[in-house]
DNA sequence: CTCATTTGTGAATGTTGATTCAAAAATAGT
DNA sequence: ACTATTTTTGAATCAACATTCACAAATGAG
């Protein structure tokens, strides 16, 4: 027998969320995924598939993380459906704040993996995406949510507003600030911008 | 002398932006695009600097586009910022309505471009920004919008999620039917989801 | 100390597809 | 019908990089 050195498993799968971060899936370099991780080309091999299975790894552990949150969530039975929604939110960057390079990777390659049929797309991500649903239909059977919003497309919605400012948070932390970035959120999602 | 036969230009452009969409900026092959323009390999490198020049050129009609449009709006000086608002959206939405494959290729990649530094990014997109703020802005100083919200975190916010609900429309027409989005992004953008 | 097994390596391979360019085809003017 | 000019062509070139694999190194058991 011989024992493993450190963790190259998990050192790979870091660097490559940070060399895709940097340079975007397809210009992303195996060769450099290596160095970061200070690691032979060929462990890279030895761990993954192949490059599509690195970025496929990263969501999948993303949305597990996630779907798992929600569902704690969701089950929670104190909390009203906004205090919900307001805590949804704050999940969804709470995830992201010990890591831009995951949100840059998040925002940019989710597509590119979607369209790529070779995987099914991860389950989890499926699932979150009901936990989602439920906590807004509970809203609305509650009479607190208006009814005359589809609930498909309220997520999309705030999915889509959230994903993009995460993206300018991870681009300029300085001029988006996590903190004002929450609050904002929450309040246009629930209230929008009339007076 | 010799004539141009018909517009190889344009129809190469228009095959590019069908075979973007269909897979993806990466996966799209030189010799696809010049197979559905009906041109040959050599004929895209006559008009096109190459395969970047033409996801470029892409967006930078589409920008100008919007920038025109956004520019005779807010200079408009019948309408509240709340129907400016509400315009904005249409417009938005009206872009697409004739191409699928332009909302899809919108969508995938954007980012893509702007991370690569090669072209300083099409002036009209920045223009088409500060026509938004501007609008935005009047509806505060007017008192109509809230001022506790930051004028830059809701042009993302909106922009986000229209680009999120843009996909889906484009990937499934029939569930995400534009007249359904329009109203209820309307909606949601001045109102939010509570009651 | 040896051997068997697991882990790690990186030069060499092979494929893919963007780009080039020398030649052909089309047209207009004379 | 000949020439000059412009437009079109696509086989050949070439570089980039993901992936492979034969080998080396490390470890523990006997």
């Amino acid at each position: 027998m011989r024992l493993k050195e450190g963790n190259k498993e998990k050192d790979i799968i870091e660097a490559s969320i940070t060399v895709f971060a940097e340079h975007g899936y397809h210009k992303a370099k195996i060769s450099k995924i290596a160095e970061v991780a200070n690691v032979a080309i060929g462990s890279v091999y030895v761990y993954y598939k192949n490059k599509e299975d690195l970025l496929y790894k990263i969501f999948d552990n993303l949305w597990e993380k996630l779907y798992l949150e929600y569902k704690k969530l969701s089950e929670n039975t104190y909390l009203s459906p906004a205090e919900k929604l307001d805590s949804m939110i704050d999940i969804f960057f709470d995830i992201f704040t010990e890591n831009p390079s995951l949100a840059i990777v998040f925002v940019n390659e989710q597509n590119h993996l979607m369209l790529n049929g070779q995987f099914q797309f991860t389950e989890f991500y499926a699932k979150f995406l009901t936990q989602a649903e439920l906590v807004v239909q509970e809203g609305v059977d509650k009479n607190i949510f208006a009814d005359n919003v589809d609930i498909d497309i309220f997520r999309f919605f705030v999915f889509g507003a959230i994903r993009n400012l995460l993206q300018q948070w991870a681009l300029d932390q300085k001029n988006f600030p996590l903190n004002k970035l929450r609050q904002n959120v929450k309040y246009l999602t629930k209230k929008g911008i009339l007076k």
